[in-house]
DNA sequence: GTCTATATAGAGATAGAC
DNA sequence: GTCTATCTCTATATAGAC
């Protein structure tokens, strides 16, 4: 990627920051000092703390739009393709265990903040959910079960992330993956034999 | 119940808003002034706010004790007791799509503010798995597949406050409780069949 | 126990020189 | 585009009168 300009970097750094330390804790003066300029230089680039916020949130749904159509190329079956998701848990499990998921506990917090771009961190859920049923409509579920599938690996996921941060506990977190694995396989098993 | 002191009173404001709004938002002003108490009495109670977090917890444990205590007593068994606790969701439905779950953001939000009590939360969590593992301890399950099963059935519970609270969408708590309850059935159906 | 007044630090945000 | 200087507001916290 080589060289970012600084408002890329100011981004990249508020993302990460308000994954690490929440929204509301992270001050413009902290993302300054990281990015290496003054808070003057920081307010050239953004006006208030909610346009960073939604640069941030914007950044966040480009990377995983990303990260999808990439799983659209590597896997090969939908099933594949939702145990790609689940992985995420695994891959990225020292992050989970210290920070939870980024995308649950930001609309969290923005939801408790009453914040008005709370819709817009839930809309990366959203693309995660549509993207879930796109995968279960592939094996021929109705509209509103694949939606169902979709929510319940989501809320799974979720919980799992949700614990594993608060126990700090690597083999929950295999066992849950293996767990949802399991219950594809029950739920496509369920699917030929009606 | 009747007349609560100044400091309960402060106690139990602390609770409703460090719920409502997040701990890091949540001000020694916005306290006081629900309590309808000047900021300067309120020192008098609480120096820190590490100190009213503190009792915050504390709280919420004592009551989650005084809850899991009726429960033994309303509940004959355990399977209805676990099922009891995946109705907290349903019970709680207005709040929870609102705030999420109490304990796991609070918990959350601690972990990120790296605070000195986020173990302290984190027991609110455990007071819970202590009890759901004794509950399925009782039906014969061995030391560690009980904690498994407690340790499910909190993330998928978990899981499901975290979408409610992103989707607003009571027809799907309502799903998954159904769906815990239906697999509790086939983990004991499981036990039976060994 | 409760109040007012105040100290101090940090936040978000702006103005203007370079 | 980057900086220093500054404004304003609000936060935590303290002192001391009643």
């Amino acid at each position: 990627m080589g060289k970012l300009s600084t408002r890329e970097k100011i981004i990249e750094i508020a993302d990460q920051l308000f994954y690490e330390q929440g929204y509301e804790f992270t001050s413009f003066a902290h993302i300054a000092e990281k990015v290496g300029i003054s808070r003057g230089n920081f307010y050239h680039h953004f006006k208030t703390k909610d346009d960073i916020l939604e640069a941030v949130i914007q950044k966040r749904l480009v990377d995983r739009e990303a990260l999808l159509s990439n799983w659209e190329k590597d896997a090969k079956t939908p099933k594949e393709r939702i145990l790609l998701y689940t992985r995420i848990l695994i891959f990225n499990q020292d992050k989970i265990l210290q920070f939870g998921c980024p995308v649950g506990t930001l609309t969290s917090e923005l939801s408790k903040l009453d914040h008005p771009m709370t819709d817009q961190a839930g809309s990366i859920m959203t693309l995660f959910r549509e993207w879930l049923k796109s995968q279960f409509l592939q094996y021929g579920f109705q509209e509103s079960e694949a939606d169902d599938h979709a929510l319940h690996v989501l809320a799974w996921s979720q919980g799992v992330a949700t614990l594993a941060n608060t126990f700090k506990d690597t083999e929950f977190v295999n066992r849950e993956v293996a767990g949802i694995s399991q219950w594809l396989d029950e739920a496509l098993l369920s699917l030929s034999t009606q």
